[in-house]
DNA sequence: CACCAACTATTCACTCATTGAATAGTGTGC
DNA sequence: GCACACTATTCAATGAGTGAATAGTTGGTG
């Protein structure tokens, strides 16, 4: 994925070391996985490996050794190259809710997937609640708020698709098995 | 992700063998990645070291050996359990668009940001418009259909959001270098 | 003051996912 | 009879991600 643009960009302000980029990460991409510590410092060796980063020293504050990595001239030109770079809009689709879906009309019947159709629904109306009292929460950051944006718009394009496959899928009673 | 599953869902038709199952998954799933040949031998193996298919037996029929699988009781349970299990939705925001603007606001400034948005919305506009014309195309099937349904909604979610993101980052000129 | 818990920092072993190329058999057209 | 396309599988390599292990430091507690 982008983790290790990720950390480029967390690099761009200076110099950080392993423990400390998890921490940032996690921070300033409120509603992304937590990174695990091993994949910080897989990815920075990785990107030392490819000239993107340099060790810029050891040192230590109360607590064990700690090496800190800083961008390379080379490192701020690939951020910059991605920073400014087009994402290719929805190339594939790869939803497990779309991909259940169709497969449970194959494999099973249009029945089947229709009570998960509604299961599902229900999970999402939930979780949307979920998300718009968080958002309204006043401790909310600007960070905060684009990703609970984010996320909500994305849950509300996930009911308006669930309930608009759940009609076509009830005009289907078993001229679907083809 | 689910392309197990997805295996799962084709077996479920009958015995197949791998470059027949690559073939009909790229089929089903019409917007989805087309699967890689190595990645379905792979997945076959860990689906029988699992137990949940097994080898029913070669053939032959003008061209290489091939080895069919079948789905074993256990498959089936998996593949039903799947079935009726409801995704957790949205538990994570894991969008290339939006840690993108994140890292932007961080590691450059707002202008950055701007620009990077102005021209994401005019490459998601374009493709928007694309989608729309396959899907009303009288060759659609059904999961065709429901495909560009799923695509088309996410697209306008994003836009949605690059558009209210726009906005609130045109509200910051530098205070967001926190 | 000995000890344990909690925190900081990194490494290791392992599995899964994915890609791209390599290998090999079989029929078709020229 | 030979290049070519198609069918079918395997292999080597990398990336991504997880969970546990290791190790140093500080602070509190009996």
């Amino acid at each position: 994925m982008s983790t290790a643009h990720v950390l480029l960009g967390l690099l761009a302000g200076g110099p950080r070391h392993g423990y400390d980029l998890k921490r940032a990460h996690d921070e300033s991409l409120p509603r992304a996985k937590p990174l695990a510590f091993g994949q910080v410092y897989a990815t920075l060796g990785r990107l030392e490996r490819d000239g993107y980063v340099t060790e810029s020293g050891q040192d230590r504050d109360g607590g064990p050794d700690r090496t800190s990595y800083e961008l390379t001239d080379d490192g701020r030109r690939h951020l910059d190259t991605w920073l400014s770079a087009v994402e290719p809009p929805a190339p594939y689709v790869t939803s497990e809710i779309f991909s259940k879906v169709v497969v449970a009309l194959h494999a099973a019947d249009a029945e089947r997937a229709r009570d998960y159709l509604v299961a599902q629904r229900a999970a999402h109306m939930s979780r949307m609640r979920e998300l718009t009292t968080a958002k309204s929460t006043p401790a909310a950051s600007i960070g905060d708020v684009i990703a609970a944006d984010y996320a909500i718009g994305h849950l509300e394009a996930d009911l308006r698709w669930l309930q608009t496959t759940l009609t076509r899928v009830a005009g289907l009673s078993k001229e679907v098995t083809n």
